[in-house]
DNA sequence: GCCAACGTTGGC
DNA sequence: GCCAACGTTGGC
């Protein structure tokens, strides 16, 4: 199973409205290197969802439901269906990640611009232990 | 194919 | 609101 994470602003699209909606479709990346790393999602992978601008921390963990499709909007991009898995007890934030020496080569500091990524086994167990010790 | 101009993302 | 990083566009 792989690990990734995937930012949404808050005012537009935020863990509440996808735990609403149930099952969603991930839209609107108009990136390659995004678009790319959705196509090598498989159905399972666990996803951190990041709100990016309005809070900037990861509030919980996704989960794939459906793998890749093309976007009915823009068929150069792809759509992957995502609900929601577990919410955080405590989010955790950029500041804290950019503050531990161990996740220093994380994408979300490398490439800050970036919106779908993915997240080494490390990275991910690391960023669990920091939701458990807030 | 290069590169300047421009637009977007997202942290601060 | 500013700006750094970086992706895209279009002229040549």
């Amino acid at each position: 199973m792989a690990y990734w994470l995937m930012k949404s602003e808050p005012n537009v699209y935020s863990w509440d409205h996808l735990k609403s909606d149930g099952v969603a479709p991930w839209t609107d990346v108009r990136n390659y290197q995004a678009r790319n790393h959705m196509k090598a999602m498989k159905k399972g992978d666990l996803v951190f969802f990041y709100h990016s601008n309005i809070g900037r921390e990861i509030v919980g963990v996704m989960e794939v439901v459906r793998e890749h499709y093309p976007d009915p909007a823009d068929p150069r991009f792809v759509l992957v269906d995502v609900k929601c898995h577990r919410l955080f007890k405590t989010p955790v934030t950029l500041a804290m990640i950019k503050a531990d020496p161990r996740l220093q080569g994380i994408g979300l500091i490398r490439q800050s611009r970036l919106s779908v990524m993915p997240i080494t086994d490390d990275e991910w167990r690391i960023i669990l232990d920091l939701e458990q010790i807030k």
